[in-house]
DNA sequence: GCCGTTTTCGGCCCGACTGTTTTCAGTCG
């Protein structure tokens, strides 16, 4: 039995092994639309295939349904295999590379036997690739590079991480006097928890200037593009970045264009088309006879021009938004001026920097009503946990803080409890009920199976005493895969029992992930945006979570933090 | 492989850049 993600897995396997076998691209390209399906949908996949909910799904033929069904079932497909057997696995890894592609792949394995890395340096040094019709001296020195790189330049770089690259370069752009617009696109602009290289959208009459900018811009390592309207360089990090300039009419297409995602660009042209308008990122064509192409001074007109409103880029998946601007569904997001304030946070009593009056000080700056104060319990004893008697001590101090008057903030008595192996609680009952609030979070035995560790955390949460639940997967973005867990069952569980699911906001967890908020909020699951800040600049990492809260579609109403300080208490009080 | 106010075949989103060519294929987004 696969899950879901991992049966997207295969259908983008299948897709490729295609390739390089050159099977129609439009056969492909179904496997590839297949697996975003299956990505970034939010129903239970079992229920759809029993209902035969799955083939109603546009992009989800006879055919896709009968593999993800076997998949589903056998955790492995004949077809898959089949066509396993016939390529070297090698191969799969060489596609990687940048610059080589199913034709090039296929060239190289048919003509010279490279069925794996090692071979093709091998037949690279040798000098054999540039001899080969298509292929010449400058891409046998690339394949060169990028089996050398290979590592660095396939991955991907943490959203904040991207950012602190984009955020300068974009200043510098709109500091250039020939330039009229410049945006940041591409995933960083839809907010995805990772970005793998950045776009930049430039508005302006001569690019030259602008491209000679660029290329020449501090800390780039290596200039890949340096065309007329378009550049791409790469930096130390391995992080890449593309500019394009394009004329000031052509700015809000591009930058739409450029945004994506790709599922979400098909179907707007899909949309474009039904209206008699071939859409790219140069603007409208008319393809039918009486139909004006509009132009676009903002990109709300670009969506105005199919009957749309702007969708915000954070929604941007192809994963239901254009359906949900049409019929007028689409959520008015949280901001990050909702929040009143946050739970789940840490001071030097256990494994935090600073003191309960530094970390009210902060909130209190930052315009807060509340702050919630979590630090570890007693099993913690590598974060400094509390016993019970330091637990006891520091709600006094809250207690006196609260009443000195000192400030206008409110601060909360908390704990991050740790759900033991059994999903038991670290604290006993009659201490826990005393909290104005108790997060708990799983800390230890990662390795536990899915099915033990599914239970563990649902016993944690069907506890009277727990409001919510802290980082449900325990991943660290690009360091540590999460813990096995069934998410699903786990939403489920807070559902029915009224419990919080924490988005923690700390930019390298974002747990729980984006996919699953949409369905929890329809479930009825209250989020709670949670700094889990370990200093006071760390309160800052809520708008890590604001910015993934919106990825999963979530408005103010779905944020227990954007509730006033009576609200709260009365929510933690029920 | 999917899809259909062109329903069971014949289309399927669009363009820039590079490197190899000498008019274009392959790759990428």
């Amino acid at each position: 039995m696969l899950e879901k993600n991992d049966i997207a897995a295969v259908l983008d396997e299948i897709a490729t092994l295609m390739e390089l076998m050159g099977e129609n691209p439009f056969k492909i390209r179904a496997y590839s639309t297949g697996a975003r399906i299956l990505e970034t949908m939010t129903e239970d996949l079992d229920e759809l295939i029993k209902t035969g909910g799955l083939a109603e799904i546009p992009g989800m033929g006879e055919a896709l349904v009968d593999k993800i069904t076997t998949l589903r079932r056998d955790g492995i497909l004949p077809f898959h295999q089949k066509l396993r057997a016939g390529i070297p696995a090698g191969l799969l890894e060489i596609m990687q590379i940048q610059g080589l592609g199913p034709k090039k792949v296929r060239a190289l394995w048919t003509l010279l036997g490279v069925e794996d890395l090692l071979k093709l340096k091998e037949v690279c040094e040798a000098g054999k690739v540039a001899e080969l019709k298509g292929f010449g001296e400058k891409t046998q020195t690339k394949i060169l590079e990028g089996i050398k790189n290979r590592v660095a330049y396939s991955l991907r770089h943490r959203w904040y991480e991207a950012a602190e690259v984009a955020i300068p370069i974009l200043a510098g752009l709109r500091a250039l006097p020939q330039v009229k617009h410049a945006e940041a696109a591409g995933s960083l602009r839809r907010a995805r928890e990772t970005v793998g290289d950045l776009d930049f959208i430039v508005a302006a009459a001569d690019p030259k200037p602008i491209m000679d900018w660029f290329v020449a811009y501090p800390g780039v390592k290596e200039v890949t593009a340096h065309g007329e309207t378009k550049s791409s360089v790469r930096f130390k990090s391995g992080l890449q970045a593309d500019l394009r300039v394009v004329p000031e009419e052509q700015f809000f297409f591009a930058l739409h264009h450029f945004t994506g995602s790709k599922d979400h660009n098909v179907a707007m042209r899909h949309r474009a088309l039904s209206r008699g308008l071939s859409m790219s990122e140069w603007g409208f064509k008319a393809t039918a006879e009486g139909v004006q192409a509009p132009g676009a001074t903002s990109e709300a007109e670009v969506f105005q021009a199919l009957g749309l409103p702007w969708i915000p880029p954070e929604l941007r998946e192809g994963a239901g938004e254009i359906d949900a601007a049409e019929a007028k569904l689409l959520p008015r997001l949280v901001e990050l001026k909702d929040l009143r304030g946050a739970f789940h946070n840490h001071t030097t009593a256990s494994d935090g920097a600073h003191t309960l009056e530094q970390m009210a000080k902060e909130a209190e700056r930052m315009g807060w009503e509340y702050l919630g104060i979590s630090d570890h319990s007693k099993s913690s004893f590598q974060a400094n946990g509390l016993d019970e008697g330091r637990l006891l001590a520091q709600m006094d101090q809250i207690a006196q803080l609260n009443t000195s008057g000192k400030f206008k903030v409110r601060l909360l008595t908390g704990s991050e409890v740790d759900i033991m192996r059994d999903g038991s609680l670290d604290y006993a009952d009659d201490l826990l009920g005393r909290l104005d609030f108790v997060v708990a979070s799983v800390h230890n035995l990662f390795t536990l199976d899915r099915e033990a560790q599914t239970a563990r955390i649902i016993r944690a949460i069907e506890s009277e005493h727990v409001d919510m639940i802290g980082h449900v997967t325990g991943r660290l973005i690009n360091k540590r895969e999460p813990y096995d867990v069934d998410v699903g069952k786990i939403i489920d569980a807070a559902a029915a029992n009224d419990t919080i699911i924490e988005l923690n906001a700390n930019p390298w967890r974002l747990d729980m992930d984006w996919r699953w908020w949409r369905r929890a909020a329809e479930k009825g699951v209250l989020c709670s945006i949670n700094p889990d800040a370990h200093d006071f600049a760390n309160l800052s990492f809520v708008e890590h979570g604001v910015r993934i809260a919106r990825k999963g579609w979530l408005t103010s109403a779905h944020v227990l933090n954007t509730r006033s300080l009576p609200e709260v208490l009365k929510w933690l009080g029920r």
